[in-house]
DNA sequence: AACGGTAATTTTTTT
DNA sequence: AATTACCGTT
């Protein structure tokens, strides 16, 4: 617990001002690297300390759920635990998707609405196109769905969009006219369903707070003070669910940087932070512009690149670090040269300065360019197999099994949900097939029912289907309905487990014996797991007497990759830039700028958005704190074909040369390279040679343009440069996956990569630490999770991981629901399940 | 209805 | 290259 004077005496002139201003409107810009979460900790902070706010009384919103939390863990560090744990705190999309289960009444929608995925969503309009009629080749899922996103990010609605006529223009233009035709049935499936995407989240929460003034004013009165970080990332739906909490008693910071806007192909409105001060016109203006991350040269350079950008507002970024090195461009033979030298590069640099892996990231544009890295990781030569962490790809709950298991929970808490009806109909195959369910989505459609309403009472809607087949989906809705039943008086626990049970997936996973099958069935294990932990956090917690399956999922839903926390071990990280926003590294490798890849193909036809890929660019650039590499190849292997007619990319350009250092691999790639017939030095011995300085960019484009064309008609002399000749190692390759070491999948990946042993069981636990026996034991995870229930009497003392020491006062129950009441120490008096209490006895 | 094969399509980034 | 979609066969 600090002073108000303490805090103060943290920040610098700039940053204290922007703490201590609360009398109205604020628009922070905060520069990379300018403290930019220490001002919204701090001013958090201050609100509390010096305004006495309560906690529950200030909403801050966060761009990922991570960001909430560690803002939160350092506001605790100021202020003491008890006040941040009641600050509301999160996602726009987790924030306000638990006021819309809670003011469920006014909604339209039931309080156990499903939160349809990207998958979902897609599944739905697939479904819906066919229903209609029109060609599925056309109309594209994707899409369509990113054309109703955007509306609805716009508070677009069908009918708005129906009478748009621009829209209606362009997608007439797409050859694709009928989209707000399915838009609207897209919407209305969703209703009957219960279910809100991503995008009506938000949609809702703006229409409730809009149609119902008293609820506006219950949260506008609740919530005294709003930050919004991030800002430039918001959308028109959450700059306006913004306004309406805030319009009343005007007590608003934003945060961001409008260098940092990179999410505008989402529907992010740079807009929002350009024009702040027109929504609030007595905004004031504050700017962080001493970046404490980077050194000179590197905020230099990045300056530079930003001078290509016309829209932003001004703003004059500048480091007091010592001086540094420039930027150095890496140019390398090929894309698997690009690995081999960046490895190699963060070898010596980790030899010579004494790091540690962590101190080095590999920043890409897409995760497909990922895998080059991971392949050189992995061989034995380079010996970096155990030192790398991808984040990013697919995650765990997007797995098969996964999805299965879920779509059961999700039926369960929400019988109306469709798509989640769709997926475990049939699964496990209990013979129902397609045409049975084109009749009963059929019937639904014409009542204007839900699925599950129809199979309920099928004769009411006269479903003709045979006998058999009726009897087929009275033992599916008998089967859900006795979940549904014990829903009301189960843990999430053991209904999850019993579901996966009596569902038939235990029995189909494991009559798969195959190495995946055996895979599948431990996801599923660690599901299970995860949820055995969510279960005991939230008991811990006090949030609720009994947990129940809809919060799991809710969690689960709007959970991402980004927001594992971890940092513990000490890896090298690779991930795209977006997923960097944020971070910072001693070091850090953007690879692939290349034309095509950086910027992205499908970017480079609007100014608009070549200028967010140099925004993107600029946070790549930006997330280093001492060396900072751009490396791009001459030759890559892209859609299974070498492409040989790679162009550097375009960025490079933009940055002035004198704050750049161009390396070039084996030092002869820029010259005459195909008309000597010396004996060629083989690259892969070649170190590097710092041949050059940079000769300035007019030579970028003349020269390799020419050595592009060259190759085009050479075929064979170039394919001496792009083969590998090294002898191919055999590196078992394993499917792609997001090593995220807090997700429930963690463990299981590191068992698959050999790397068992050196792993603490303490991770699958959530992250807490674990009782000595399941430590002991690797082959605990598909039994029960926590694993000290065994033999606590009255009377003894036991240490808990979070309450501390207590004493054991009653124990009620037996076996598995056994439950005691324990006198700590610290935190009083606390009934804790056995089942999932985590502790160790005393005495 | 289930399975296994071939063909087509894919890559931007993600709450 | 790798995943997915569709189609044919059993």
């Amino acid at each position: 617990m600090q002073t108000e004077q303490q805090l103060l005496n943290q920040l610098n002139d700039s940053q204290r001002e922007a703490v201590t201003y609360c009398d109205g409107p604020q628009l922070v810009i905060a520069g990379a690297g300018s403290g930019k979460t220490r001002v919204l900790t701090y001013k958090i902070a201050w609100l509390l300390q010096h305004y006495q706010l309560k906690p529950w009384s200030i909403l801050a919103l966060t761009f990922t759920n991570k960001a909430a939390k560690e803002m939160k863990s350092r506001i605790a560090g100021l202020v003491g635990e008890e006040s941040a744990r009641y600050l509301q705190m999160g996602t726009f999309h987790s924030v306000f998707a638990r006021i819309l289960r809670m003011e469920s009444q006014t909604t339209g929608y039931g309080s156990d609405f499903t939160i349809y995925d990207e998958a979902d969503s897609r599944s739905l309009l697939k479904n819906i196109v066919k229903s209609m009629g029109l060609d599925d080749k056309t109309y594209k899922p994707a899409a369509l769905h990113s054309a109703i996103s955007m509306a609805k990010n716009r508070l677009c609605m069908p009918d708005q969009y129906a009478a748009d006529g621009d829209l209606l223009q362009r997608d007439r233009h797409r050859n694709m006219p009928e989209t707000y035709k399915i838009y609207y049935a897209y919407q209305q499936r969703l209703r009957q369903a219960n279910a809100m995407d991503f995008d009506d989240l938000l949609v809702v929460t703006f229409q409730m707070l809009r149609d119902n003034e008293p609820l506006r004013r219950k949260y506008s009165e609740r919530f005294q003070y709003v930050l919004v970080d991030e800002y430039q990332d918001t959308n028109f739906a959450q700059q306006q669910i913004v306004t309406l909490l805030t319009k009343d008693n005007r007590r608003i910071c934003v945060v961001g940087d409008d260098y940092q806007s990179i999410y505008a192909f989402r529907g992010a409105k740079i807009d929002n932070i350009l024009n702040f001060n027109r929504i609030y016109e007595d905004a004031k203006l504050f700017k962080l512009e001493q970046n404490y991350r980077s050194t000179q040269q590197i905020v230099a350079a990045a300056n530079a690149l930003m001078k290509h950008n016309s829209q932003q507002i001004p703003k004059d970024v500048y480091s007091k670090n010592e001086e540094g090195e420039k930027i150095t461009i890496f140019e390398t033979i090929s894309d698997k040269r690009e690995a081999a030298m960046v490895c190699q590069e963060i070898k010596r640099i980790k030899n010579q300065e004494h790091g540690r892996w962590s101190d080095f990231a590999i920043l890409y544009r897409t995760n497909a360019q990922s895998r080059n890295f991971e392949e050189e990781m992995r061989k034995p030569e380079v010996g970096m197999g155990n030192s790398y962490r991808i984040y990013g790809g697919q995650s765990f709950y997007q797995r098969k099994e996964i999805k299965d298991v879920i779509a059961y929970f999700r039926l369960v808490v929400n019988p109306s949900d469709e798509e989640a009806f769709r997926r475990i109909i049939n699964y496990p195959t209990r013979g129902i097939g397609d045409t049975t369910l084109q009749k009963i989505i059929e019937a639904a459609q014409q009542h204007g029912v839900s699925l599950w309403e129809i199979i309920s009472h099928p004769a009411d809607y006269s479903l003709n289907v045979n006998k058999g087949t009726l009897g087929k989906l009275e033992l599916f809705r008998a089967l859900i309905a006795g979940f549904i039943e014990q829903s009301h008086t189960t843990d999430a626990y053991t209904l999850g487990t019993e579901i996966i049970e009596k569902s038939g997936i235990n029995a189909d996973l494991s009559s798969d014996h195959s190495i995946e099958g055996a895979n599948h069935m431990e996801n599923v294990d660690e599901l299970r797991a995860g949820l055995a932990s969510f279960v005991q956090a939230q008991q811990e917690d006090d949030q609720a007497e009994q947990t129940r399956l809809v919060d799991y999922l809710s969690t689960v839903s709007l959970m991402t990759d980004q927001d594992s926390d971890d940092d513990s071990d000490d890896k090298v990280t690779m991930m795209t830039i977006h997923a960097a926003k944020g971070l910072e590294f001693p070091t850090v490798f953007v690879v692939g700028m290349e034309e095509n890849i950086f910027p992205s193909m499908m970017s480079v036809g609007t100014p608009r958005e070549l200028e967010e890929e140099r925004r993107l660019l600029y946070v790549a650039i930006t997330r280093a704190e001492k060396h900072c590499y751009l490396s791009w190849a001459h030759t890559r292997w892209l859609f299974g074909k070498q492409d040989s007619f790679v162009n550097p990319s375009r960025f490079l350009n933009d940055i002035d040369s004198k704050y750049t250092n161009v390396r070039v691999e084996g030092g002869r790639l820029s010259g005459s390279r195909f008309d000597d017939d010396q004996p060629r030095r083989r690259p892969w011995d070649d170190d590097f040679e710092i041949n050059r300085p940079y000769t300035g960019a007019q030579t970028w484009g003349g020269e390799y343009r020419r050595m592009s064309g060259r190759m085009q008609n050479s075929r064979p002399v170039a394919g001496q440069f792009m083969a590998d000749p090294k002898p191919k190692q055999t590196v078992p390759r394993r499917p792609e996956q997001a090593v995220n070491p807090f997700s429930p999948s963690f463990e299981k990946q590191f068992r698959e990569s050999g790397r068992w042993k050196s792993v603490s069981r303490a991770m699958t636990n959530g992250g807490r630490a674990s009782t000595p026996q399941s430590a002991s034991s690797p082959s605990s995870t598909s039994q029960m999770p926590a694993a000290s229930s065994l033999s606590v009497k009255e009377g003894q003392v036991i240490e808990h991981q979070r309450f501390g020491r207590g004493t054991i006062v009653k124990i009620e129950g037996t076996g598995e629901n056994s439950k005691a009441t324990v006198d700590f120490d610290m935190s009083g008096t606390k009934q804790l399940l056995l089942k999932f209490a985590r502790f160790t006895v005393v005495e």
